[in-house]
DNA sequence: GTGAAAGCGCTAACAC
DNA sequence: GTGTTAGCGCTTTCAC
C-alpha cells in the first residue's frame, strides 16, 4: 500500500540505514548511490513518515502553541509572528485556544506533551503554580509570550505593561489636569493587574485619587467600550479622558462616545493599548502604546528555538521595547 | 527516564495490553485491575507516547490546517470555527498560512501528510490541477473551506459567492439607478472572479456597461480602499455607489471618501462583503453581505471528521445561506 | 561508503 | 479478562 523506507532499499539495491542517509542529507554516500536512491524515491512516491521518524529520533519538530483566543485580533498577530519564525526552523505548530480558561491551559499542555512536542509557546491570563509545575516537570521547553511570569522562573518576551500603562495615564493627566478614567477587562490576569497598577501608580504620583466610578472593567470586546461611555454618561461629571487597556475596547469607548453627540478629543479624550491594526482604522484614530505585537511571536519562538537547540541564551526574560503612538483621539 | 507503559505493566504486574486496555477506556477489564493500573500510572505519571501510538494504530488524531493568512481577521474566526469543532471531536490542529502562495500551498499540503494527518483542511485561493492532483493521491480526507474547486471534484464548504455579489451591486444599481463601481483584490482567485462575475451579471441586466474607470482593484488591504476613493475623485464623474469585495477594503473606501470631505452615504454609498467584526466598528456601520464565516469553518470541520470516520455524506458541496445586512453606509 | 540489527513505545490480533 | 507477540516505519550505533 504505502511505500516505505524498505521498498526504496529494496528497489535501489541499498540498505534502509543508506536510504535513511539520502532522505536525512548525510554526506557520507557517494554520489552515484545517492542519485540512484533519489530516482527511485521519485519514481515509487515515497514519503517519509514523520510519525516513525519521531519515534525513532525522539524529535518530532512540531511545537505547540496555546493561545488564549485565535480569532483575537492581537493575539492572531503574534500567531503569525511564531508562525513565521517556526517555518523558517522548520517547526511545525499545534495551535490551540484556551479562552484563558486554567483547566483547559493544563490539558492542552498535557496533550501538546503527549504528542511529543518539541517546545511549548504559552500564551495565558495568569501563571499559577500550577502552571509552573507542569512547565517545570515538563520534558521540553517553554517559553512565555505576552504573558507574565511573576516568579520569573519560566522564560518569557512581554514588554514592561506597568510602565507603558503609568505613561498612558501620566500623558493624559499631563494634558488634562483631571483625573482620567480607566477602561478594560475584569479578567484576572497578571497583564491586566499590571496595567492597572502603572494607571494608579500615575494618580498617586499626581497626587490624585483612585474614583471608583471612573473605573469601569468588563470583557475584552468592543462593546464594553460603549457600555464603559454609558456609564460615564450617567455620571454628574464625566471624565475629561480615558486610558483604555485594550484597543478594540477603546474603539468602543470612542464610537461609545460618538454615538452619544461627543466629540473625540475635544469633549474626551481616548488612550488605547495595543497598536492593532484596527487602531488606525477609525475616525478619529487611535492614540494608543504600540507593542511590538508580532515581534512577541517571532522573538519567543526564535528564544525557544535557542532552547530546542541548547543554544546559549543571553536573556531568558526579553523585555521588548514600547512607546506611544499619537494620533487623533487626543488633543 | 521516561516512564512508558512497560513500566507501567511490570510496576502494576499486568501486561502491556492490559495497560492500553485501561488507558483506552477498553471495557474487557476488570473494575480491581483497572483501578490497580490506574494507581501505578498516577504514582509513576505515565504520560501516553501519541507518536509511538499514532505508529501503532496509523491514527493521528491530528488535522492539518492551510489558511491562506491567519492575522487576516477573516480567516482567524474561520479558524476559530474549525478549532471549536476539531476539539469537539478530540482532534489536534497543525495550522499554517500558506499566503496563498501556490508552491507553499503544495508544499504545506506534502509536509501535513509526512505528518500523518487524518485528513486536511484547506483554505486557499485558486484550486489548480496540481491541487487536485494531490488531494486525489493523498490518503487522507480533504475539505475545502471558503475555497472554490471549479470542477467539485473535492468536497467543500462555502456560500453562492457569484450570487451575494450580484445581489449586493443589483440593490445598489436600484437605488442609485447609475453604475456602482467595483473595488476589490486583483489577486487571481477564484473567489474573486466569482465576486466580479456576479457584479458584471447585475450591471448587464441592467443594461448597463462596465466602466474601466470604476473598477479599481489591488491588495487586500484596508489602503487598497484609500486608493481606490483617491481614484475615483479624480474622475470627472464619481461613482454615487460602490460595491466593495472586501469588508477591510470597505473601511478603507469610506474612510477615503470621509478624509476627502465626502459623507457617506449622502454622497457614497458604501456595500462591504463578509461581515467582518470590524464592520459594525466603524461609522457609519457598513452595509454588507453576510457571510457565516465560523461556520464555515465549523462546518468544514464536521464535514471533515465525517469522512474520517467513513460516515455517510448527503452533500458532499455544502452551500451555506448568505444575506445581506443593511446599515448605514447605504441609504 | 554501506549494511545489519536493535530498538523507539505503542496497538492489535490471537491465544488462553 | 488477560498475556504474548508481531509489527508500525524509521534512526542509529556498530561493524566492515
Amino acid at each position: 500500500m504505502t511505500v516505505t523506507i524498505y521498498d526504496v532499499a529494496r528497489e535501489a539495491n541499498v540498505s534502509m540505514a543508506t536510504v535513511s542517509r539520502v532522505v536525512n542529507g548525510n554526506p557520507n554516500v557517494k554520489p552515484t548511490t545517492r542519485k540512484k536512491v533519489l530516482a527511485t524515491i521519485e519514481q515509487l512516491g515515497y514519503r517519509p513518515n514523520a510519525v516513525a521518524r519521531g519515534l525513532a529520533s525522539k524529535k518530532t519538530t512540531t511545537i505547540g502553541a496555546i493561545i488564549p483566543d485565535i480569532s483575537n485580533i492581537f493575539f492572531s498577530e503574534l500567531a503569525r509572528g511564531i508562525e513565521d519564525i517556526a517555518t523558517m526552523y522548520k517547526y511545525n505548530i499545534i495551535l490551540s485556544s484556551s479562552d484563558q480558561n486554567k483547566d483547559k491551559e493544563i490539558e492542552l499542555i498535557n496533550t501538546m506533551l503527549e504528542k511529543q512536542v518539541d517546545g511549548i509557546l504559552f500564551m495565558g491570563g495568569n501563571i499559577t503554580e500550577e502552571h509552573i509545575h507542569q512547565f517545570q516537570t515538563s520534558s521540553v521547553p517553554v517559553v512565555l509570550a505576552s504573558t507574565y511570569d511573576p516568579t520569573d522562573t519560566i522564560p518569557s518576551v512581554n514588554i514592561d505593561y506597568e510602565l507603558a500603562a503609568y505613561e498612558a495615564t501620566k500623558t493624559l493627566i499631563e494634558k488634562t489636569n483631571q483625573l482620567p478614567a480607566l477602561v478594560g477587562s475584569q479578567a484576572d490576569t497578571s497583564v491586566n493587574t499590571l496595567k492597572t497598577n502603572g494607571y494608579l501608580r500615575a494618580l498617586k504620583e499626581s497626587g490624585m485619587e483612585p474614583n471608583e466610578d471612573y473605573i469601569y472593567k468588563g470583557s475584552y470586546a468592543y462593546s464594553t467600550g460603549i457600555e464603559a461611555m454609558e456609564h460615564f454618561l450617567k455620571l454628574e461629571n464625566r471624565p475629561a479622558s480615558v486610558f483604555v487597556m485594550y484597543d478594540e475596547i477603546a474603539l468602543g469607548v470612542i464610537h461609545g462616545a460618538q454615538d452619544n453627540g461627543l466629540n473625540v478629543p475635544e469633549d474626551i479624550e481616548v488612550f488605547g493599548f495595543d497598536n492593532i491594526r484596527l487602531a488606525s482604522m477609525v475616525r478619529p484614530k487611535l492614540t494608543t502604546v504600540v507593542q511590538p505585537t508580532y515581534d512577541i511571536g517571532a522573538v519567543g519562538m526564535r528564544l525557544l528555538t535557542k532552547y530546542m537547540n541548547d543554544e546559549d541564551v543571553e536573556e531568558k526574560n526579553v523585555v521588548l521595547p514600547h512607546r506611544m503612538e499619537f494620533r487623533d483621539s487626543t488633543k
